[in-house]
RNA sequence: GUGGCCGUAGCUCAGUUCGGUUAGAGCACCUGGUUGUGGUCCAGGGGGUCGGGGGUUCAAAUCCCCUCGGUCACCCCA
């Protein structure tokens, strides 16, 4: 193949109709799901001062080592947002709104990263961030929307997997024991792992590779040192999941890459996915996010799925289709195409989705363009209508043939034909 | 950042092992068969410096080196 001379950069790419239609439809049905349960939609900028993500944590690889920084031109130093939970922190600090805060948003995300499948350097997510109440059952609510989003768009193969951190002292005592875990026992572990073991022990639970599953399995669980309140709450997930019927798994060694979160983190997976990337959606509790943002200590839950994965999980299931999106009436004009200009303007401006044939092609060429577009009916102007002041109306899906209509009443026929 | 695989028409791919007429097919596109009428069918047509550069050779899509791009996996995450 010629090279183009300019291709999307890479880990990027451009995304054409019918899937651009898609991804829109996607977005409708969060947006309707998330405003169902109360959210209002926020759009933050897409770049943020580096500070705001650096509050993320300075272990968090997205944070170290993924970022899109630059300096502006007025010497302010930019990242493009690898996320969107500390954009809405910063956010709530800036504007204050009064408590329970519930914000949804759906936009692109830049990381720096070798693209594979499921992932790229720029991608689409939608959440939601709730911020106040501590209430368990807040938590749930989180859950529970991403659970029903999934269930509108059709996915069936969706896991749950949930976990507790416990509070920041539980972690902390945790990430001792692990330490200790993982010290005792250096050279059964990956290269990579033995360095991951000494900056952030926890992470190592969720490597992939071969070498540390067996220390892995060995590891002491979370949910050993848990405090009793930490232990308490995420009882009161259990529970409150159950009653609504959303199935879950406990994944003890579940961690989640942003250091944010305490008490309850959880992921969904696609079971039907052959990719290594088979997270389509993750989140949890983040209560100290907002106090390192500079804002009022302020407790906040929220996920974020992942646009372009979830979509690949449609595909694997068979479910979510692109929504078919045809003009309802094509205008072949073999006149010159003046009558066509104004046909279709008035078409157009009566509320009919109207497209037209360019150039001055035969009307054979101008009916297999109308056949093409899906329109339902075709409004033919050649030189005989033009005579007799009228239009001729052809059915394109079926066999009902063809009428003569005035010129003046062919909106009206139109609309009557076409309901 | 590390490693594996792959680059031939707009798309999906033959051809590369063992170098040898003018580089092919299907789909898509255009024109005609049908001087006004799509979808099926038939005929014809346009479109490729075989990712790029260098090398070996009488001769390179084919062999060698470099490079760029894509893809998959690790790391990490959506």
């Amino acid at each position: 193949m010629a090279d183009p001379i300019y291709r999307a950069p890479k880990g990027t790419h451009d995304v054409l109709w019918p899937e651009s239609a898609r991804r829109r439809a996607l977005v409708g049905v969060f947006a309707d799901v998330v405003e169902a349960a109360g959210y209002t939609e926020l759009v933050p900028p897409m770049f943020e001062h580096v500070e705001v993500f650096r509050r993320l944590g300075d272990t968090t690889d997205v944070v170290r080592k993924e970022m899109y920084e630059f300096e502006d031109r007025g010497g302010r130093q930019i990242a493009l947002r690898p996320e969107q939970t500390a954009s809405i922190v910063r956010s709530f600090g800036e504007h204050r709104p009064a408590l329970p805060w519930k914000a949804w948003y759906a936009g692109p995300n830049f990381r720096y990263e070798r693209a594979q499948k499921g992932r790229f350097r720029q991608f689409d997510q939608v959440g939601i961030e709730a911020l106040g109440p501590e209430d368990a059952h807040l938590d749930v609510e989180v859950i529970a929307t991403a659970w029903r989003f999934y269930e509108c768009l059709g996915l069936q193969k969706v896991t749950l997997l949930v976990n507790s951190l416990g509070g920041s002292e539980d972690r902390a005592r945790y990430v001792s024991a692990l330490h200790d875990h993982f010290s005792a026992n250096l050279d059964s572990l990956s290269e990579d792992s033995r360095t991951t073991a000494s900056t952030n022990p926890l992470r190592v639970l969720d490597s992939n590779r071969p070498e540390d599953a067996d220390l892995i399995d060995s590891a002491p669980s979370m949910l050993d040192h848990l405090s009793d309140e930490a232990a308490g709450h995420f009882e009161q997930v259990k529970v409150a999941l159950t009653s609504l019927e959303i199935p879950f798994t406990i994944q003890p060694r579940l961690v989640r890459g942003l250091d944010y979160y305490v008490r309850t983190t959880f992921e969904f997976t696609s079971e039907v996915f052959e990719a290594a990337q088979n997270a389509i959606g993750g989140g949890g509790r983040y209560d100290g996010l907002a106090e390192a943002m500079g804002a009022p200590p302020t407790p906040g839950v929220g996920f974020a799925i992942g646009v372009d994965r979830t979509l690949m999980a449609c595909d694997a299931e068979g479910v979510f289709e692109a929504p078919d999106t045809p003009v309802d009436v094509f205008v072949v004009d073999t006149t010159g195409g003046e009558a066509a200009l104004l046909v279709t303007d008035e078409l157009r401006r009566s509320g009919l989705r109207a497209d037209r044939s360019w150039g001055e092609r035969s009307m054979k060429a101008q009916m297999r363009a109308a056949d093409r577009s899906g329109a339902a009916m075709a409004v033919i102007i050649g030189d005989s209508e033009r005579e007799s002041g009228t239009l001729t109306l052809r059915d394109l899906r079926g066999d009902t043939g063809q009428e003569s209509v005035a010129l003046s009443s062919i909106t009206e026929t139109l609309l009557a034909r076409l309901k």
